[in-house]
DNA sequence: GTCTATATGGGGATAGAC
DNA sequence: GTCTATCCCCATATAGAC
């Protein structure tokens, strides 16, 4: 049964616009950036007016927030559906796959790192901050268990390890690699999660074949 | 003898002052990004009045741009000046430490990836894209002969190792080790050189010590 | 809750005096 | 070329009718 089963119609459809307006919003982020969105875009894009942006998200701030949440909680559900045997190197190399897919499909990149206010804003929600430090946690424990299983290079701290792996989330080369490189989504999945573990030099293993 | 010894006296004076004025930018670009920077910022900044601005450089785009062509002649002197007899994969290590300690010294990052506008601008100066594309031509030159002599993983394509190689210098990573992770200058570029080439999954070979 | 119409403020760019 | 003062667009946010 879906999560709309426990709302009365009326907070059926309310749910469902607001969905639609933080599905417009995060189309039009990722297309655009924070800065250069007008809430007329987001307005047009799902077909309200802008006052009734309003009713649903009290500023442009707070609906950014929010789609950044719905992301987040996309991130943790996928972490905790992967199957309990899977090793630990395994699924960070799926999650990095889910979250590139999702990006590639027109969606976020998980780090607001490119954008100060942006950062600012993010860190001023509580339950922003909550989700992200609960995908660390979760994440720093798989990198520890990783190390422990000689699955990743011991050699470096934790935090170098999961700041890289998030920046990988959101590197820009995915969109180079797509305009200019020409590569399809699978190629660029598979560049990338070579590149995240193994690096451009030499010695790389040879990367698998997709599928 | 400086190349402000071909300029007129009064020449001079104007040539310091656009530099004036391009390091205020750059120093606010770095921190701010484009975005939100305002022409009042630069001007004070630098300590001149808003309309001066615009008697050195007719728009805020242009103001960037320059900004940003400075940035590529400074890398592109900088591998121009490498000593003739160092391995193709140094070259690339050197010019990529050169590009951080750059940033972490508040500089500008390569790439104008992390926003559209910019990147349109900057596509729409010929000057800026012929020193652009001088570069990438270079650095390409670099990874064939590195792979040629087996110091970069042969599996990959150039351009992907490209498109990587400039994702690290840019790397949102480097402003999390320095806010987060507390680590000086020098280990943050010798972190940021394993991970670019060894990548942080195991049998990455242990970094070298700094100095 | 939805709309049309509008208030408000910020920031790029300029006029015109010196 | 530099300044003070200003123009003017645009985008966030709201007022008020329905």
């Amino acid at each position: 049964m879906s999560v709309l089963g426990k709302l009365r119609f009326k907070d059926q459809a309310f749910k469902l616009r607001e969905d639609a307006i933080l599905d417009a919003t995060t189309k039009l982020l990722a297309a655009k950036g924070f800065d250069l969105i007008t809430m007329d875009d987001v307005a047009e894009e799902v077909g309200l007016s802008k006052p009734s942006l309003y009713k649903h998200f009290k500023s442009k701030e707070d609906l950014v927030t929010e789609a950044m949440i719905r992301l987040l909680d996309g991130a943790l559900a996928y972490l905790d559906e992967l199957p309990a045997e899977m090793a630990p190197v395994e699924r960070l190399k799926s999650l990095l796959e889910w979250a590139l897919r999702v990006r590639l499909a027109g969606g976020l990149p998980f780090l607001p790192s490119t954008n100060t206010h942006v950062r600012a804003v993010l860190t001023q929600s509580l339950r922003y901050v909550t989700r992200a430090l609960k995908l660390n946690r979760q994440l720093d424990a798989i990198v520890t268990d990783a190390k422990r299983k000689a699955e990743l290079s011991s050699a470096l701290p934790n935090d170098v390890i999961l700041f890289s792996y998030y920046a990988r989330t959101c590197d820009p080369a995915v969109e180079y690699l797509r305009l200019f490189g020409k590569y399809d989504d699978d190629a660029i999945v598979l560049h990338m999660q070579v590149v995240c573990f193994a690096g451009i030099g030499a010695g790389s293993p040879q990367p698998r074949q997709p599928g």
